[in-house]
DNA sequence: CAGAAAACTGGAAGCGCTTCCACTTCTCCG
DNA sequence: CGGAGAAGTGGAAGCGCTTCCAGTTTTCTG
């Protein structure tokens, strides 16, 4: 019923009532020169009479540019994209994309099928670049994107190598901060949660932090593998607690698997910062309040979005801006405050 | 540099290779019928051989189906969208349109130039169909997008009048609840921290509450505008200390709104539940980790999400799906305990 | 086995816009 | 005032696919 959609003027109708070619009419609306300004008036006012808007679609089949982008976000964590990270990304992404005119297309991929789609995507043209974000190490999807002669930029680097353009949040740099913080504030026994490990981002993080306590020489206590989720850090922290004796110190990964932890420490009766200090990372809204508030690294999540944006409107603009990678910081609160805490 | 895309195979080659017209060629990769077993098996050899991909813009321009419906995301509240309400919807969405072959067109309109892109999207046949939440009242979009031809779904309804199509959650029933388990639980001198009044969920969130106090026969002490988000909830909570004497309990018409509420209590000295009960509503992950944990409304929001997209995609399909009302109940956690607290 | 219905086939006409190209008309300056 | 170069103009050929239509071939019935 729904299904005879009023028909739109068009550009023919338009050039018609202007009484103009339909090539003038096309300059007039490009806002393209070559069009005396008698005619290119004329236009105008048929176009406001006609109530005419370009047929995108049209358009990007002639001009072989579909004025679209996709973020793809790609994990086998069904309930990861609920991370307001990707929330805090996506309003980055958006802003910028809001001076051009491309649209966002969104593209969950984490199911077979999802992944499908996205392979499929990026095959067919249907969009002018690409943006990919929280891939698996072993993810084929990278090595795919990078063969399909649309501009991919990477939101954080994959494991399978250092593509063209990706921008990244400094989080090794960030994870020694964490182990410096520790340090300084006379932690001796620190232990850390990472994310997969298969992931470059958990895998950047555990690094940062192991350097930052090496070149103290401090000993890290203990490592397990969490899943940046909440319910995976909860588990993690019980598993730490097993096979560890009593750490003082927490690094996770992310804050949601800090905050799983502290569920655990709180269970176990142990307090925080006395007994454990816990440093997240990522440092979005939630961070601020958990019991304690969370000491945590802080990425500009946000800005990440936008320079993903921005140097994909480059590539495809066919400049080659070069990677970027983004500053991080320590943002202490209570969980792990400045000064050492009396025990 | 980038500007000499690859060129894809096209439709006219793979029939060629195929040996047959290129209509026949276009009912194998639709599968449609009327070709025959062995044509369509050369055709499916040839595809296969050329690697070809159709090019959804060429069969949307044939089609008049373009393939991807928006969500539109309008507000003032630029941070709004950092809610992770809406990255529940979207994963619901999200997984509905996967059935389909629907891509999801992103847009959050709340700059006057995202307006604008919004406004153009609707009258330019750039999707076929929208679903549009979080609409202000005085949101002349709502009316534009009934106007333009297109299926429009809202997520909530908009102060505007009811739409055609439509799905909400039951906010006046929640907000029912809320008020009920404050009475049940010994709460006489209840307040509240609205939404921006000029939205049809504060307004029925509001109209709940008070309602169910009446029902009751106790008295509202004293209500307060927030904006649904933290820091509006933590203000709005000072003056409503400002302006009344102690109330026992207080319901939010936000989670975020609760967790601003919390904070502004803690700092005046205030104990939760046992000086004042809490309840905010949506119950989204953040509530779980709150000081203390908070009981809330819950509305089923990755199903909304769902739901949203069913409905539009069978709007699209020329269907006249009902609206639909989606349940609420309260989860009762600590912040407002379901036995009278001792004060 | 005749005749009708059903299944195939492919040519051609679009879908709505851009852009190359071959002209025609101005402008400007020595 | 003549001629070169810039500016303006519109016809026509696409962009890559769908689909109507007219005709051809198969397949079924009775």
């Amino acid at each position: 019923m729904e299904s005879s959609p009023k028909r739109m003027p068009t550009l023919d109708e338009v050039a018609q009532r202007a009484g103009v070619s339909r090539t003038a009419a096309s300059r007039v609306i490009n806002n393209a020169p070559h069009v005396s300004r008698a005619k290119r008036e004329a236009v105008e006012r048929a176009v406001r009479e006609l109530g005419f808007v370009p047929n995108p679609t049209a358009q990007a089949l002639a001009t072989r540019r579909v004025g679209a982008v996709v973020l793809a976000v790609s994990s086998d964590e069904p309930g990861l994209f609920a991370d307001p990270f990707f929330a805090e990304v996506i309003v980055g992404v958006s802003a910028a994309l809001e001076q051009t005119d491309l649209e966002l297309i969104l593209l969950l991929a984490n199911t077979p099928r999802g992944r499908d789609r996205l392979e499929r995507l990026l095959r067919s043209r249907r969009a002018d670049g690409v943006m990919l974000m929280a891939l698996r190490g072993d993810d084929p999807l990278g090595r795919l994107a990078e063969q399909t002669d649309l501009p991919v930029v990477f939101g954080g680097l994959p494991l399978t190598g250092e593509p063209r353009w990706y921008v990244d949040a400094d989080n090794r740099g960030g994870a020694r901060l964490a182990a410096e913080h520790f340090v300084r504030t006379g932690r001796r026994r620190p232990a850390m949660i990472t994310g997969q490990l298969d992931t470059q981002v958990a895998a950047a993080r555990e690094r940062g932090f192991t350097e930052g306590l090496a070149l103290a020489g401090v000993p890290l206590l203990g490592v397990e593998a969490g899943d940046f989720t909440e319910d995976g850090g909860a588990a993690a922290m019980e598993r730490l607690l097993a096979a560890h004796p009593a750490p003082d110190a927490l690094f996770t990964a992310s804050d949601a698997m800090a905050i799983g932890a502290l569920r655990t420490l709180r269970t176990r009766g142990l307090r925080v910062p006395e007994d454990v200090a816990v440093i997240g990372f990522n440092d979005l809204a939630s961070a601020r309040h958990t019991a304690p508030p969370l000491t945590t690294v802080h990425q500009p999540v946000r800005s990440l979005g936008r320079e993903m944006a921005r140097m994909l409107v480059g590539a495809i603009e066919g400049n080659d801006p070069g990677p970027l990678i983004l500053p991080t910081r320590l943002t202490v609160r209570e969980s792990a405050p400045d000064v050492p805490t009396e025990a």
